[in-house]
DNA sequence: ATTGACAACCAAAACGTTTTGGTATAAGAT
DNA sequence: ATCTTATACCAAAACGTTTTGGTTGTCAAT
């Protein structure tokens, strides 16, 4: 691998004048400037990034820990998420460390050793928990990061998030408009921070039309098609089962989905069936999914940009984000029948 | 942040011994270790990621380039395959560094920045194509890296494949006994060097039932669920339907079915579709579909785990592994229909 | 002739770690 | 008393870059 001083040997200055040539300072003549780049360019030069490093205090890396209950994972979300992150890193010429841990102590464990090792410059923290452990430890450090959802801490930190209380009233008026009085619903675990906003908006929403949940129809979901899948088909095998149920993501709603036509009920007509998330599937699914749109690709973008203007002191225009969703009614839902 | 010299000033001893007690050398006294260790541990030291690095020439990573050709990506396999690469590396202590980059001269340049700029240990290269550059490149520079595909050098570098040759036989096979006769299919990009396997499998599969597929009747679609949704409904719209249509990846077979349902017909019955990969949401979709399994997440596992072997210099029991993939037979395909 | 300003260059320190090639001391063998 | 061996320790070099704080030489202004 050749460095700077064979270069430096080969055009007979110093290392310290190759050095600045290279990075554009100006106290290099225009001549001696052009044959260190020339003789650069000849011997395959290229900088030595950890060196570099070492040298600037900072790594120009961002870490992504995805924290993820069973090994294996197959969300469209987290793709969609990622490339946000990912492409908006790329732009803006960071990297992006991804790695995934269970939470508990290895995940910690992990937070502190990229932070204190100086092997990131900040974190991205997604799927926030109330209390979050990782946030606390970022906070406590003074470590560069943003949050992709609120948290206990909220007020000391950054963060963009969904507004997922709006989310689950739109929900609920559509489906009171449609006149479901039999609702039941799939949620996603308590741990997550999400899932409060996501459940009040949706108690309120309905209280609203004076419809209450009872418990039994409540149940909690793990966000995979096959929780889905399972809840929904116990929900549907009930005596009276519901008309309309709200699942807390896409994935889940595929998977009552599934369930329903298993059963040989017609989504839309039969029973409604409502996603949470609208990722790209659900727009070519069948029947197409009724959901709330959060624009999961550009909140990994802006949650990049938020970062690295962290991380680079830039003032932000706005600490805390909360976007407003939208709901795409499609064809997953429709009246109540009254055969029900 | 704490260092070494910190601590060695506070146990005085020298730098040397500290690290050594630390990194655990036998030439340090018990007494000397503990003491050590447990003030390495009060002052919350951690060690410099960077300068270790730069002293041991390795950096503990892996980088994995995602060839996307738009910047949005929404594909279940990916997030599988990522899952299965992160948690091997995470095990073998390895960090995974995750960027996008679209073919073509940057990703090029990107692959040359981080491998000579010492950035990673090496690269795991997804969706080979039959003449790539960045495994020209790779090779070229002598550069530690496994394939997941095969490529025109395949001879020269380390690969995990499928056959999919033999997965759309499989396909053939089931669909000739199912007695299909007008059969159609959505095919990948010919870029992709895994295309070409499968087209070649589905060609001479038929041939053996005696049946050829009219050019009319290839279409080449983009991987998505939309491409699939798109000529599915322009191979169903013809005059002439086929009975069963054949999509090269699960997400444009979600796409087709979309588009049959949408026309009233019933998928298993009125027209067959077969996907390719098998990812979980596949099971749960409704029809469950007929696909070919590939075992995405342990194939980023065997990978990953390659990868490392290559670079820490262990011998590899085998350098080309193929696998066999395996036809799961759901309710997406069933007997041609008479009628149409 | 001296001064000041400027252009072009560079030696050495710094970043924080690991490794190399030692030294000093004490105990045991001769 | 001398030699060997083992134990416990350490100074300095190394990794490859950037930065600090200069120096030298030239030219124009005084």
């Amino acid at each position: 691998m050749v460095k700077i001083v064979d270069i430096a040997k080969k055009v007979n200055r110093s290392i310290t004048t190759v050095s600045r040539a290279l990075n554009g300072y100006d106290d290099v003549s225009p001549k001696t400037r052009e044959l260190i780049i020339a003789t650069a360019e000849e011997m395959g030069y290229t900088p030595n990034f950890i060196a570099q490093l070492l040298q600037k205090k900072q790594t120009k890396t961002i870490a992504l820990v995805l924290p993820t209950f069973s090994p294996r994972f197959s969300d469209p979300y987290f793709s969609e998420l990622l490339a946000g992150i990912g492409n908006k890193a790329a732009e803006l010429g960071y990297d992006l460390l991804v790695s995934t841990r269970a939470p508990g102590d290895e995940e910690t464990a992990y937070y502190k050793k990229l932070a204190l090792g100086g092997r990131v410059d900040g974190f991205i923290v997604i799927r926030t928990r109330t209390n979050d452990e990782r946030i606390r430890l970022l906070l406590d450090k003074e470590f560069p990061f943003v949050a992709f959802g609120r948290s206990s801490f909220d007020t000391k930190h950054a963060y963009v998030d969904e507004d997922g209380y709006l989310g689950m009233r739109l929900i609920a008026d559509h489906l009171l408009k449609l006149k479901h009085q039999r609702i039941a619903c799939i949620t996603s675990s308590r741990n997550f921070a999400f899932t409060k906003y996501r459940l009040s908006g949706l108690v309120e929403g309905l209280a609203q039309g004076g419809i209450e949940m009872s418990t039994s129809r409540i149940l909690e979901g793990d966000l995979t098609q096959k929780s889905g899948y399972e809840l929904g088909s116990q929900l549907l095998d009930h005596e009276m089962p519901p008309s309309a149920i709200i699942a807390f993501n896409d994935l889940m709603a595929f998977g009552v989905m599934s369930a329903a036509q298993e059963r040989g009920l017609v989504v839309g007509k039969d029973v409604s069936v409502t996603g949470f998330d609208g990722i790209p599937l659900g727009e070519y699914s069948h029947p197409p999914l009724t959901t709330v749109y959060q624009p999961i690709y550009q909140i990994g973008a802006m949650t990049c940009g938020m970062l690295v203007k962290i991380i680079s002191k830039c003032p932000l225009e706005k600490e805390h984000i909360l976007l407003e969703p939208t709901l795409i009614v499609r064809q997953s839902t429709g009246e109540a029948s009254l055969n029900l």
